[in-house]
DNA sequence: CTGGATCCATACGGATACTG
DNA sequence: CAGTATCCGTATGGATCCAG
C-alpha cells in the first residue's frame, strides 16, 4: 500500500486492519489485557520490540482510542498504559485469535516445511 | 522487524500474526470464506490488491497450508483457491474481528480525529 | 524513567513488461 | 487467464543521541 492515506479508507474493515497490521499493536493490546502497564515494563515483556517502535505503537493505539495514558506526578516520571473500555471487545477477539495461532502454529509450521521440501524436491526446479 | 527471520521465532503467536499483519491476507481469507474464487475475480473484488500482491499473499498463504491451489486443465488455464479445513477456524475468528471494526470504526475515528484536534488545539505546541 | 529526533539500511509494494 | 521478473520509490524499523 502507498502512502496508506490516499488508499482507499471507504473500506472500514481497513482501518482497524492497520492497527492490526504491525504485529506489535497486537501484542501491546493481549499484554494490557492482563492489566494496566508501564513504559518499560512493557517494554521489558514484550520481548523483540525497540524502544521507538513501543513508543510509536503505543501513541497509535492512544490516537485510535484503544489504549489510555495515565503519568503519575512522580519523581521519577512514571506513565501507566492502559486499555480503554472500547478496546475490550477487540481485545477478546484478539485472544481468540492467539489461541488458535498458539494450537495451530506446529501445523502451520508443518505445511510450510512440506511446501519448501517440495519446491526443493522437484526435478525439473532449477533454482 | 528486521529481516522477519532473524528474529525471535520461539514466540508462537508470531507465526500467525504475521501472516495477519498483511492486510491482504486477512481480506483475501474472509473473500474465500464465501466460497472457491479464481484469481482474476479475487483480484477484481479486493479492490486495490495489485496483481503482484494477490499473487504474493496467495503463495504465502497456500505455504502455510491455509489456502488451497487447484488448476484445473483448460484452454483458459483457470486456478481455483479455496480455504483449507485448518483455516476454517482461524477465518471464523478473523470474522469476528472484522466485525467489530465494522461496528466500532465510527468510534476509532471519532476518537483519531480528538486526538489529532487535541494536538492542534494545544497552546503550547508549536510543531 | 519515558520518551522525542535523527540517521540510515532494507524490505514492502506499485508499475511495467514478459511468459505459458 | 494466471502468473513471474525487474525496476525503483517509499515507508518501516533499528541504533543512537538527547531531553524532560
Amino acid at each position: 500500500m502507498p502512502p496508506r492515506d490516499s488508499v482507499n479508507h471507504a473500506c472500514p474493515v481497513r482501518d482497524v486492519l492497520d492497527r492490526i497490521g504491525d504485529a506489535w499493536s497486537v501484542l501491546v493490546m493481549l499484554e494490557l489485557r492482563k492489566g494496566p502497564c508501564r513504559f518499560n515494563a512493557l517494554r521489558r515483556v514484550i520481548d523483540g520490540v525497540s524502544q521507538r517502535m513501543l513508543s510509536v505503537t503505543l501513541r497509535h493505539l492512544e490516537r485510535d482510542g484503544l489504549v489510555s495514558r495515565r503519568v503519575l506526578p512522580l519523581a521519577p516520571p512514571q506513565v501507566e498504559y492502559a486499555l480503554t473500555p472500547m478496546a475490550l471487545g477487540l481485545v477478546e477477539r484478539l485472544a481468540q485469535l492467539r489461541d488458535w495461532a498458539d494450537t495451530h502454529q506446529p501445523l502451520v509450521r508443518q505445511a510450510r516445511d512440506r511446501y519448501d521440501a517440495a519446491l526443493s524436491g522437484s526435478p525439473e526446479i532449477t533454482r
